[in-house]
DNA sequence: GTGAAAGCGCTAACAG
DNA sequence: CTGTTAGCGCTTTCAC
């Protein structure tokens, strides 16, 4: 079929190693080829239109230049992100093999058995946060050896490096924002799949609180579900106004768990008629694209996810050539992105 | 290493052969095994977490498992709608390779020897629209007699499938909803770094216009550039409405080629008091995420991504089995959505 | 029903 | 400087 390292060494008139060094270059076997050599080879390689079989390479040195990627989900920009950090910091010498596997545990561990199968040099994967499926991470890295990190969520006992967002500094840097501004009664209106993650942004939230002295006007507001459709979004929104609006003591800045929340709340304060900033502060958290658009322009908390799997596939690089991670648990920091939907008080 | 099927066989008494039909399964090998052997050497495996190594299965059936995916970008929702169709389709048989050429064309031919060096099954490509690469992708097809199939761009010279977004459709049903609202001035915003897609659109919307006997109203307002940052495209928004403001006959309507640009429009109105739809009707393409926020409900004509990926995959997978494509050149038709910002004229 | 042997395309000692 | 020989881990005739 495709034409073989043989081929070419039966047209060039030398042996298949000979071939398989000149072809790679003068490093990989470290042996002396005579130039006419190489460029009698090269030739013909070039007239045959030879491309080495990666398999068969990787075959013969157990390595595959792949690295496997496992993602929760491709709707949104939140993984996509993430996608891109590794892609640009793996790129040329490996290539990624993705996965999705859409929350579902079943198909997680699928996935990820099929990028055992393939023999994937490493892997990076945002666990679905099932905690049955730990055993199955577990197993990577005890029975088949694979380097592994995980990015946006860690795994209980599964000891490997984990990179991502500090959440308790996002409402942490968020809370002490506001308070900048002369904000003293604030809400923060949790919400997400990830128990988690929800529980660490509360965190975040009430050591900023405390520390700033504002415990007795300050709160939050809180509902779990695991999906979020439109519908439920808006739901959510208009509850959380609700909330806002029958405090004893009227709140001046919300919080809100992600960018898509806000919106939907802004959208409400518009309908109800509170003004934002005027009557209310609203800020949100990860900076999606929408809210640099001019008719959002909502003020948030910036995730660099990027930067996640930037970091995250520097350390599986890292791990594929051996080395022992320095750290374990990376942290990105947020920054606060200040646009129109938050304000100074007089 | 990793545990073998030798080791299996070893374990198990049996011989290499025997495990490996037993582990695949009676119809691979169309042999019968006794079902005693088969639950043992099914035991033994659990036993040691064996896991197939499917790349010295593909090496000894010539097959991968795995096929190419190249995209132009992961920034944006764009090519993430195309993939997420295309790994849904894909999904379990094969798994996507992923690469991204950012319209370099250097890079594009160098993923693309990456991913004839992985030997994939198959490739879908969304070509850079570089002509000096034409041949690479010829090659793809000539030499290595690999699968192709091209998404969102097709390639002259190249008679392989291609599938995309049916453009000349977008701008059509475009200007018949708005001929259809009452409108009779209406402008078409053209931009776009492929000139071949822009002159699509152009030619709808032309076609529209001649049906509905608009001529002498209507036109077209084109600006070509290759790199579209938030500040030229704000710019050109600007320019946009100072050729709107400039006509003699003032436009009732208003379409941009993409959402993006339509956001800043949007913006540009507000800033220079035009209430839209009032005095302007707005309309943009392809349905991004934020169109349908509270806050923009931007009319647009929606482009269905995830069909070109579906369609996409399913081609290829047709194709990786052996089969003629029935028709070579899909066109997936856009849909109108009708949000706020156009309006029917009294 | 099961085993032996050849081979997929390459790399990596080991000789010369 | 270059050729020979073993494999890598699996599938697949062909024999028994």
């Amino acid at each position: 079929m495709a034409v073989t390292l043989k081929q070419i060494a039966e047209q060039a008139g030398v042996s298949p190693s000979t071939v398989s060094h000149a072809i790679r270059g003068i490093n990989p076997g470290k042996r002396q080829l005579s130039p006419q050599t190489i460029i009698k080879i090269r030739n013909v390689a070039q007239k045959l239109g030879y491309r080495p079989n990666m398999l068969a390479a990787g075959l013969a040195q157990n390595k595959t230049f792949t690295v496997g990627v496992l993602v929760s989900t491709l709707r949104g920009d939140f993984y996509e992100r993430i996608l891109e950090g590794i892609t640009e910091v793996v790129h040329p010498q490996f290539t990624p093999l993705l996965t999705v596997h859409n929350y579902d545990k079943l198909r997680e561990r699928r996935e990820l058995e099929v990028l055992i199968g393939k023999r994937v040099d490493g892997i990076i994967a945002a666990c679905s946060g099932d905690v049955e499926n730990s055993y199955i991470y577990r197993e990577l890295g005890e029975v088949h050896r694979m380097p592994l990190v995980l990015v946006d969520r860690g795994l209980k006992d599964i000891n490997c490096p984990v990179v991502r967002s500090d959440h308790f500094k996002s409402t942490y840097i968020a809370v002490k924002e506001l308070f900048g501004l002369g904000h003293r009664q604030i809400v923060f209106a949790a919400a997400g799949r990830d128990m988690d993650s929800t529980q660490i942004f509360k965190d975040g939230f009430t050591a900023a609180i405390r520390e700033v002295g504002c415990e007795s006007e300050s709160g939050i507001f809180a509902k779990k579900t695991n999906s979020w459709t439109r519908g439920e979004m808006k739901q959510f929104a208009s509850e959380i106004i609700d909330h806002v609006l029958g405090l004893a003591q009227r709140p001046t800045a919300l919080i809100l768990q992600a960018d898509w929340l806000a919106y939907d709340v802004l959208a409400e304060c518009q309908v109800r008629g509170i003004r934002v900033p005027a009557d209310l502060s609203v800020m949100g958290m990860e900076d999606c694209s929408p809210s640099a658009l001019p008719g959002i322009s909502l003020s948030t908390i910036k995730v660099e996810l990027e930067q996640v799997g930037k970091l995250a596939a520097q350390m599986l690089l890292n791990l594929i050539n051996g080395e022992v991670p320095s750290q374990t648990k990376v942290l990105v920091p947020p920054s606060v992105i200040i646009r129109k939907t938050t304000r100074m008080l007089a």
